[in-house]
DNA sequence: TCTGGGGTCCTTATACGA
DNA sequence: TCTGTCGTATAAGGACCC
């Protein structure tokens, strides 16, 4: 998907279609998840400091990511991939790879080509989002087709251009190279792919070790056999925090390691998971990560269990001069009802569910202090004004602006954050319901061909490719 | 004004049992 | 019984991805 989060956000707000949106963290240490591309025009870009970017773009619209909102959508999205075929791996809410020869939906370029441009249409009908196709033989390659692609294109690699076409690229545009690596190669003198495959496998390794050197070697090669996979299992579970100030006072540090174990536990469980490794992460004062970690006997999803652990590891952590994040995190996984032979369980079960009500009863809708009802960017009702989103609050005042997806750009009104007649709402659909299926409503059957149509023909031209076909789709 | 959160994979060092 | 070695676990850190 093509600036996922930002395109969502624009979708659902039509006062901020054309305008730079930037989606992120909003306290002084946020960073940016997604900018809208008119953003990006000034120089803002994903894991930028918030700060800068609001030096960059003041007038900007700022907003939180909406996870549940996104996660709804890329649901939708991933369903239309898996008509395609059976083999869809995501790699992100907005990026998957599927496998179109295993779906039998595409054996050469013409029938790839013609899917692609079919899934484009649909992904714009069903959820109002541009989505951009890369089409090639392997994993890597559509990868790289799809950053092209990008915004609101389909780009297709024919098999046989492949070296030409990479050779004389930064690379950078190898997946798996980075900053770091970037650095190392630039220092060996290497720039290019190109230079990349002349410098030979045997330097690579050198360089960069076993794993990176053979893996980056077969890249530049334009050889990559590695299948597409549908279901990965997962290997750890964490979260963690990073706080608006260090905290410097041990015991206030103690207890948010234990209010973390108690959410990663939540995690774990409402994954039906359990993991014999518990891992402790502090960023200090100073930017430095360190972790300790602790190897259990066997597998656990108990609460005390996993407090405990995390308690002790922090024992060996030198806090002194403040921290800016803690986590807590779990992995050796297992599935979790193995466990519940020796469980002690049920009562703390039990507890925790409580907890957990009382903690968080919903995770878009945090109740408690009236003030913080109302988040930024979130979707409200109100009786006499109807549906819109909270532009900004404090003083006791909220400010509403009233639109919907399919509505005009809306105008703006303000309300005390007490008034009866506001309440938070869930967020509507970006198209029309009924619209993205086939036997339209007749009244919205015109809008959705319209928007469906608008899609370019192509001009398929034959396919030789062997092996199993790739393909990422970044809507 | 610095630098999120959730992951994956790899490397290196060390410990330990066969 | 002592010593080397091999393979596997564990622990810590780092790079990378979206």
């Amino acid at each position: 998907m093509d600036a996922f989060f930002a395109s969502a956000e624009q979708a659902s707000k039509p006062s901020l279609r054309g305008k730079a949106v930037v989606v992120g963290g909003l306290g002084p240490r946020g960073v940016v998840a997604t900018a809208s591309y008119e953003a990006r025009v000034f120089g803002v870009h994903s894991a930028m400091p918030m700060a800068q970017a609001r030096r960059l773009v003041p007038n900007a619209a700022y907003l939180v990511p909406r996870f549940g909102f996104y996660r709804s959508i890329s649901e939708q999205v991933m369903g239309l991939l898996r008509a395609l075929s059976p083999l869809v791996e995501p790699l992100s809410l907005d990026e998957a790879f599927v496998d179109l020869e295993a779906g039998g939906t595409a054996w050469d370029e013409e029938s790839a080509r013609l899917a692609a441009v079919k899934l484009r249409a649909d992904i714009r009908a069903g959820t109002g989002l541009t989505g951009s196709v890369g089409l090639a033989a392997s994993k890597m390659l559509a990868k790289i087709a799809s950053e092209q692609a990008k915004p609101d294109g389909l780009v297709v690699i024919e098999p046989g251009t492949e070296r030409a076409l990479l050779g004389p690229k930064s690379v950078r545009i190898l997946p798996g190279v980075g900053p770091a690596t970037g650095d190392h190669l630039r220092r060996a003198g290497i720039h290019t792919v190109e230079e990349i495959a002349e410098a030979g496998e045997d330097e690579l390794v050198r360089l960069l070790g076993k794993a990176h050197g053979h893996g980056l070697y077969a890249m530049a090669m334009a050889y990559d056999e590695r299948p597409v996979v549908a279901e990965r299992e997962t290997k750890s579970v964490s979260v963690e925090d990073t706080y608006d100030v260090d905290i410097h006072d041990r015991v206030r540090v103690g207890l948010e390691v234990q209010r973390l174990a108690d959410r990663c536990v939540r995690r774990l469980r409402g994954a039906g998971l359990s993991g014999r490794t518990i891992v402790l992460k502090v960023r200090r004062y100073d930017f430095s990560t360190l972790t300790r970690s602790e190897t259990l006997r066997g597998p656990t999803d108990d609460v005390a269990v996993v407090r405990e652990a995390a308690a002790r590891l922090l024992d060996s952590v030198d806090t002194t001069g403040g921290v800016r994040l803690l986590g807590v995190g779990v992995s050796g996984l297992a599935d979790y009802t193995q466990e519940d032979l020796f469980a002690q369980a049920a009562g703390e079960r039990a507890e925790l569910a409580e907890e957990e009500q009382r903690v968080e009863p919903a995770e878009d809708a945090p109740v408690v202090p009236v003030e913080r009802r109302w988040v930024s960017g979130h979707d409200v009702r109100h009786d006499e004004f109807g549906h819109g989103w909270v532009q900004g609050s404090g003083l006791g005042r909220v400010t509403v602006r009233f639109e919907t997806p399919d509505s005009e750009p809306g105008r703006v009104r303000t309300f005390s954050v007490e008034d009866p007649a506001l309440a938070v709402a869930e967020p509507l659909p970006l198209v029309p319901v009924g619209c993205e299926a086939a036997g339209l409503r007749p009244d919205l059957e015109s809008h959705c061909q319209a928007s469906a149509s608008s899609v370019p023909a192509s001009l398929p031209k034959s396919w030789s490719g062997k092996g199993g076909g790739g393909a990422t789709s970044r809507p």
